[in-house]
DNA sequence: CCCTATCTGCTACAAGTGTAGTATATAATC
DNA sequence: GATTATATACTACACTTGTAGCAGATAGGG
């Protein structure tokens, strides 16, 4: 797995939002913020679909899109790259989001999450 | 600020573990794992100059070099920007490492840096 | 003071990324 | 079946990143 570019992977998020076969006007409405050109669009799908992110298939004059890689999948790759870019370890990336200052809610929503991990595989 | 590139950030790396007016000589050593042609290194320091990464002191007939951005700072900046890209919350990014399996040791010291951040704002 | 060794600055180039124009294929229309 | 509208494929180009060669500056030796 390779680490995707930003826009890349704002396709993949929007197509990871929409499911398999997702038509391209559909699409092209999710990234709509993003005001990129239509023929932008295409570029980066066709750029995904070479790396093997997304599959193409054809629907009479239009295209639907389908995600190969999926959300955590990608995220699980992610992470860890992350981690051995500049971290090195969990403890390391979220000190690095403490000291900036992390929100309460935040906060308790990785609390919970840890108590939960740690639930399952305690002793 | 703006994210480094993967080489640029291993220069930022060697620079903050040497401190400040590190000798090119020293650097050089630090960076020998990645096997780079002297001139590959100058390229990297010229860009991080240009960047305001990196400040350059001439002294005789060699350079000193030193970090203008600390390795907190520019984590507590790469960090979020982390989150904002692929996982909204610090919950997500750790969900994420778990799926793929974080070392109970991970876990532990995640943990314990969770009850020391929670007792100090807790109340 | 001039030569030489060395260190650095400038230049280069291929691959990847951000962005979009032009050409082509094809479905619907007449 | 020819025409048109439109969606897609191909091509292009500037900027960034990874990598390094060549040329110029300069310190030290004679």
């Amino acid at each position: 797995m390779k680490r995707l570019p930003d826009t890349e992977l704002e396709v993949m998020k929007a197509l990871w939002a929409t499911g398999p076969d997702t038509p391209r006007a559909l699409l092209e409405e999710r990234l709509a913020p993003f005001g990129w050109a239509a023929n932008t669009i295409n570029t980066y799908l066709a750029r995904l679909a070479d790396k093997g992110f997304v599959a193409v298939r054809r629907e009479g004059k239009s295209n639907l899109y389908t995600p190969l890689v999926g959300c955590e999948e990608y995220q699980a790759f992610d992470s860890r790259a992350v981690l051995e870019r500049l971290y090195g370890s969990p403890r390391n990336f979220v000190a690095a989001l403490a000291r900036d200052g992390m929100g309460r809610t935040e906060l308790e929503e990785l609390r919970a999450l840890l108590d939960q991990l740690n639930g399952g595989q305690e002793r």
